[in-house]
DNA sequence: GTGAAAGCGCTAACAT
DNA sequence: ATGTTAGCGCTTTCAC
């Protein structure tokens, strides 16, 4: 324990400055009633000490650890670890920090948020990861609020906040169609996702609804990665008996371009010409030259602010918010795997976009 | 406060189980002596009450979080995210977890270091942001080791895991070489980060000692990010009036894309053909079909591993490493960007690659 | 092997 | 505005 002697604390501080503790405690909480100028004469003692309050022992008191625990699936989706970023530098900004678990892609969530417990957490992030109900339960039980982040489970009390996918599905079916496609596949995610479901989902049915029939959307899982998309492209489309389907939606950005690489450069395959891609997320990649991805963008910060405004990090006493699903809309961006139909023009021309060079 | 009331602590636990609080905590601590039959009744009694001990409390007595605090700059380069998902898991798996702090790249990390003295974390880790000696001390100070990850400062207290960059860098100028290159041009990164200084220095030296003139040694930075890259290099290949190198270095391989993206659909460029190019870090990304990139792989498990081990999180008794720099040695990954010479062909079979498909 | 009691460093009444 | 005091939930002697 040698190590950890110099450790000064507030005593050390009060003794220095010629105040009781309880003083040098209000110097360092904004909105407790100290007189400007023993505030002045605290923080100096407590320079002079290099001590720093230990927000371990107040936690012990206030029940606030100030930390945000985000539990992360599938770091191998560049969407996830942009969700990450703002989610860090929100809530740094909000005097809070981000407590990272890695959860293995597609298992049980539960021991993670049972170590989660431990550090009595004032609200935890989910995304990527399944969660049982019994955890929910346990979380709010506990106080302990908790939002899944593009995920929900329907009828469930536990929150979420999510891209509303099925209209974004439907958004990428209405882009070909306006193309002129008439025959689909789709590489799809996790088939227990609500996400990969979804966007799906919304996908077929516009194209059902125009009349398309069902045999014309073919359909293979892709891993919802990059490598697992490049060899689910390769099978789909290599000594083919039928036509090859006019159009591909990449259920996510990464599956998307692992589709185009691989199509590309073992099948000569040139896009939009041979085929059209669609693509979902607009992670910053997607904008990439060999690229240059139409898809359909998550807005991430509003996601963000809205999983923290349900949080209710500021106000501990407010009731949880149990079972609310909050939909987001993306926004269709229109680059270059989809020839921009005339009637689109403009919201091609709209979209904002410089390209990388 | 209402939401809070329901926590139960280890005397609701004594209390059902019939025992005293202190057997409750040697109950959850292996290792203290306690009746292997007693010990399970207190874990059913806790089950029942939905108990998990309050590691925060805990911390309080032990002076251990079992929290490191990992300080992030640059999320744009994939490098950094894997380093953080390899920290993450290797934590886990020791009963750790990551406090994550993220940096504006290139900005004085002492406020964030300060945020984290607050957290009582048990060992820092630095990536890609600058450090004041006044920080380091402030850490040892206090008994918290802290080492830089790819990043030293010659001289100081801090201690540090690198990849050799420097040999790195003349790796890929031998590589070079060997396929008879003449002349080059490099993509730099941050001037001020010793990462890019070494591995221009190696390569430059390299370069240098097989007789090629200064003058045919062009460099221009990038940015250290993907799009500064394909900007530089578009700079630097077109309106050309001397010819063009015949070998780029990328710095890092998010730069040595960019480049490769731009040259090829700006400026209509083959590679290896018209241009060579050559990367460093060998992040996943690299091996992907349209860029196969050689590449300068990082150990990142060993310097991971050789980081955990300098942080002594095991033994805090044990004396903070100062002063440590431990570079480790990366390897020459043969892919498709630089043409393999003949007396190379072994080691490019040698890699270990299957490709994405 | 178990219980009693004294803190760990701080906050939050409550006095003054 | 400042000081006093009693915890927060746990670990850790020290007796037994």
């Amino acid at each position: 324990m040698t190590r950890l002697r110099s450790r000064s604390t507030s005593f050390d501080v009060a003794a220095l400055a010629g105040v009781s503790q309880s003083v040098v405690s209000r110097a360092f909480n904004p909105g407790s009633s100290i007189a400007e100028e023993t505030r002045k004469k605290v923080i100096a003692a407590a320079r002079k000490l290099n001590y720093v309050p230990n927000s371990i022992a107040s936690s012990l008191t206030t029940k606030r650890t100030n930390i945000v625990a985000l539990i992360l699936g599938n770091m191998a989706n560049p969407f996830y670890v942009h969700v990450l970023h703002n989610f860090s530098q929100r809530l740094q900004e909000m005097g809070r920090q981000v407590l990272t678990f890695t959860v293995d892609p597609g298992a049980e969530s539960d021991d993670a948020i049972m170590r989660v417990l431990q550090y009595q957490v004032d609200g935890v992030i989910l995304t990527s990861a399944q969660l049982s109900t019994r955890m929910t339960s346990i979380c709010h039980e506990r106080g302990i609020p908790i939002v899944l982040f593009n995920r929900y489970i329907p009828g469930s009390d536990a929150s979420g906040v999510r891209c509303d996918n099925a209209a974004g599905g439907r958004q990428i079916a209405e882009a070909f169609l306006a193309a002129g496609a008439k025959s689909f596949a789709m590489i799809t995610g996790d088939p227990k996702g609500t996400t990969s479901q979804d966007r799906v989902r919304g996908f077929v049915e516009r194209l059902l609804e125009e009349g398309i029939r069902r045999t014309d959307i073919e359909e293979i899982e892709g891993n919802s990665s990059y490598e697992g998309a490049a060899s689910a492209a390769l099978k789909l489309f290599k000594n083919r008996k039928r036509p090859s389907p006019d159009a591909l939606f990449g259920i996510n950005d990464i599956m998307a371009m692992g589709a185009m690489d691989a199509l590309r450069s073992r099948l000569g395959m040139r896009i939009p010409d041979d085929l059209m891609v669609g693509g979902f997320d607009d992670i910053p990649e997607a904008r990439r030259l060999p690229y240059q991805l139409t898809t359909v963008r998550q807005p991430i910060d509003l996601m963000v602010e809205e999983t923290l405004s349900i949080l209710h990090l500021d106000d501990p006493t407010q009731q949880i918010e149990r079972g609310i699903d909050r939909p987001i809309t993306g926004k269709l961006i229109w680059r270059n795997t989809i020839p921009v139909p005339p009637a689109y023009r403009w919201a091609a021309d709209n979209s904002g976009e410089t390209d990388a060079s």
